[in-house]
DNA sequence: TCAGGGTCTGACCGATCGGTCAGGCATGCT
DNA sequence: AGCATGCCTGACCGATCGGTCAGACCCTGA
């Protein structure tokens, strides 16, 4: 065998990205990862320090870009803000699917663990922000609601082409986030449907 | 020790909702169960035949409330099945919150065991009655979006009093979803319908 | 008094997990 | 030739998982 260093390394992080985006994390084996590549699980451990490590380095670039968003985020309130991380956040999600996809389900583990430590945070302040800073339930909700579906949504539509989702998304949160004391800039549409 | 039967049963059954509810299905191991009951992990087996009867027992309740909703759906079409299924699952995720906390992510795995075999279906007919029946990406995009973000806040927002979340929740899918009476012109039979 | 059934448990099982380790193999430098 | 280094592997480790089993304990009815 003795392949090339790097060529081995990128294929078995490739092969963690597909294993972990249809099983999970904690559903994935090194075993698994290591059939996938065809190689043996001590060939993984060999270019990775542990399994957390890999995972970390299949993150890094999501978690960079997540980072860029927050820097984005700071100084800005009301609809500034909220229009910031909507679209910020819509992107980053479309982009990086599989990453998202990944993550599903295992957050509150994987959040504990060190590489991950700010991720929280920074989730927290997003959300924050597409409430309009507001402290009204009916905001928070709605920022937790559009965040947690639009990651979802992501993982899900796989196949759909990445503007087409990312307009789709963004109509959706434009229409669906509650408006603070300004109204957003969107087209009125037939809002007046009695109940 | 030696209790009365239902009461050790209804015991693990209470400490398996609360365990699932924080560390999810795969993350809580019958030992974690037994330790918080305070009995052994033999017991929990001999109360339950396997871990995966417990969590069936578990979700019996909301299973029973997602099939009467499913039932409520068939024949209703557009804004109708829109409404009843807005309506619907909203109630029904705030209700049984801690039992949709305990699928979180798990989804694709329990599917697949035969206890939960129904449950994709009926969630996919649901997802199409709050799309409206419709095949735009857009609606089908803003449907799903809404259904997974609606179980994660259900999840999370565990200290919330039922009406306010759910009046929240409801105010949201309203103004989210995507209006069925678009100006398109497509006729009402050519769609897809489930098999 | 004793038999029997319901309840509960410690000890144990095979499987699988993430991770370690000594050593084999090919290559390139001196 | 001899040696060092990078890449890779089989064998192994301790921990934990879901699940099994023989038997102890307690209550009740005959």
């Amino acid at each position: 065998m003795a392949r090339a260093v790097s060529e081995t390394h990128g294929e078995i992080l490739a092969a963690a990205a597909r294993r972990f985006a249809v099983t999970g994390y904690r559903g994935t084996s090194l075993q698994d990862i290591a059939r996938e590549v065809g190689c043996s699980k001590a060939t993984v451990l060999y270019h990775f320090a542990n399994k957390e490590a890999l995972l970390a380095e299949l993150m890094a670039p999501a978690i960079g870009v997540l980072r860029d968003l927050d820097d984005q985020l700071t100084g800005r309130t009301g609809a500034a803000a909220q229009e910031v991380a909507a679209a910020g956040f819509v992107d980053l999600a479309v982009r990086f699917r599989r990453e998202i996809a990944v993550l599903r389900g295992e957050f509150p583990e994987l959040l504990c663990q060190p590489a991950f430590a700010h991720i929280q945070e920074i989730s927290d302040r997003l959300r924050d922000a597409l409430a309009g800073h507001s402290d009204r339930p009916g905001a928070r909700i709605a920022a937790l609601v559009l965040l947690a579906g639009i990651s979802e949504a992501c993982a899900e539509f796989a196949d759909i082409p990445d503007d087409e989702l990312r307009a789709a998304l963004l109509a959706l949160v434009r229409r669906a986030v509650e408006p603070v004391d300004a109204p957003l800039t969107h087209p009125p549409t037939t809002e007046d449907k009695d109940s």
